[in-house]
RNA sequence: GGAGGCGUAGCCUAAUUGGCUAAGGCGUCGGUCUUGAAAACCGAUGGGGUGAACGCCCCGUGUGGGUUCGAGUCCCACCGCCUCCGCCA
């Protein structure tokens, strides 16, 4: 959510956000009406309980001292006033409901370093790691070398769930696994980050404070019943951990990290990435968030997206960096980098991490705040950033280590969590 | 699912039968004092409106409603936590 402190004192600057970003200016005006109407009603409440309150108290001071007949004077009075609150505190709710609509669809405003333009051709190469694997054979796509292999069942999982699902057998869901613990261990080992395991089924709010509600409500896979949502990543419930508390200065940066499965329904992706399991709608994810002071938080999104690196690093797998340009973001993102993995399948670069800073967007919806030294309250900035996908690591791993035999070596600095080399 | 209890500020704890400003303590920050520190003392320490500013005003006792001139206090619903019972991997 944007603040709309700042929106009074610059709509034009938001304006152009949202142009930049390919959104409708229109709501910035429509915003700033309804806030001028809140504003002057809002002035009126305020005199008017305070006029109820100085009667309350005369009543008081009335009864005390006996004088009956003033007090029920003053108590009519005070009734009046109270009616004319009641109707005006109704007409600001409509106001508040009306406004906070509007609000919540509105998108985070980029950082001034994020490329202008309207899709992701204006997104820019930051760096890349690597060279793209040569081969001196012809390369196989993973949704060959699995089935091949028969360790990848896309047939079988299509009859138990539809499309968009898989099953793993043998060393391809031990690889599975192993990858996740390899993950886990890196970043709390040697990055510092504290590991949770979350909920997967999260409250309506839930969503709404991390920004995955109200505007993508189709994306999320919803239990009727309860009303509860399946998380589409784990950092729904990360960034939500301290909603709603205030935080000390010294106990930040938090960093955490959560291995979760992933559930997104995938609407409006049809006909993309259709084959194999680039793309489905459950896959696992380690996730990284950070809890940060606004003063260093573009600082820390750095360490972040390099902690996301260092995995594909040790995996020796070649990559890039992207940054996303202003049409290409998340709607809850200032600024936000792609690290993209090479893939023979596509004979190009494929996102398998994006790394965020959403500054205070998803932290002042959560109502999450930290307590500076001097006692001033503020809300504290988040970052998120994959760290990294599982499934596309795996399909990384698949394609670019295959072997000209049809089998798959295992990443050294993987086999202690596989206990095998190569596979079959 | 059933019965009961609880929810107060960053934390801990009060508040006669509804009535003046939610008292007090701890912590934190600032100040006075000091060579420096501690102690002591003074002040600040949730959100909002208005104003150039000193300030003025409103809201805030888990959340949302209700009763009342007036609610921490009374009523209803919801959320969360605890105890017991039932069910359960």
């Amino acid at each position: 959510m944007i603040d709309i402190k700042m929106l009074r004192k610059d709509p034009e600057a938001f304006k152009v956000a949202l142009r930049n970003r390919g959104y409708d200016e229109k709501m910035i005006d429509e915003i700033l009406k309804i806030d001028e109407e809140w504003r002057k009603l809002t002035s009126e409440i305020n005199s008017l309980r305070a006029k109820r309150n100085e009667i309350s108290k005369k009543v008081a001071a009335a009864k005390r001292e006996k004088r009956d007949e003033e007090a029920s004077k003053l108590i009519e009075e005070g009734k009046k006033i109270g009616d004319l609150i009641k109707k005006l505190e109704e007409d600001q709710r409509k106001l508040e409901e009306k406004q906070r609509e509007i609000l919540l669809r509105i998108p985070n405003i980029p950082h001034e370093s994020v490329p202008v333009g309207e899709d992701e051709t204006y997104n820019v190469e930051v760096r890349r790691w690597g060279e793209p694997t040569k081969f001196d054979f012809e390369p196989k796509a993973h949704w060959d070398i699995g089935p091949d292999l028969n360790l990848l069942d896309i047939e079988r999982a299509g009859k138990l769930s539809g499309s968009r699902f898989v099953l793993l057998y043998d060393k391809l869901a031990k690889l599975e696994r192993a990858l996740i613990n390899f993950m886990l261990d890196l970043h709390t080992k040697e990055h510092g980050y504290k590991e949770v395991w979350v909920p997967h089924l999260v409250k309506r709010e839930t969503m709404t404070w991390s920004g995955q509600l109200p505007k993508f409500e189709e994306e999320a896979y919803n239990t009727k019943k309860d009303d509860l949502f399946l998380i589409p990543t784990a950092e729904v419930p990360l960034v939500n951990l301290h909603a709603g508390e205030i935080l000390s200065e010294d106990d930040l940066p938090l960093k955490y990290v959560a291995y979760s499965p992933c559930y997104r329904r995938e609407a409006g992706s049809y006909g993309k990435d259709v084959r194999g399991m680039i793309r489905n709608h459950q896959f696992d994810k380690v996730e990284l968030v950070w809890y940060t002071k606004p003063e260093r938080s573009y600082e820390d999104l750095e360490t972040l997206v390099s902690h996301a690196e260092e995995v594909l690093k040790r995996l020796k797998i070649p990559y890039r960096v992207v940054l996303l340009s202003t049409g290409d973001m998340g709607f809850t993102a200032s600024k936000t980098y792609d690290i993209e993995v090479w893939l023979p399948s596509y004979n190009n670069y494929k996102e398998i991490s994006s790394c965020s800073n959403t500054e205070a967007f998803q932290s002042r919806r959560s109502k999450t705040r930290f307590r500076r030294k001097d006692g001033k309250v503020e809300n504290v900035h988040l970052l998120n950033g994959s760290g990294l996908a599982v499934g596309r690591t795996l399909v990384a791993i698949l394609e670019n280590y295959q072997q000209p035999d049809g089998s798959v070596k295992i990443p050294e600095a993987l086999v202690p969590y596989t206990g095998f080399e190569v596979i079959p």
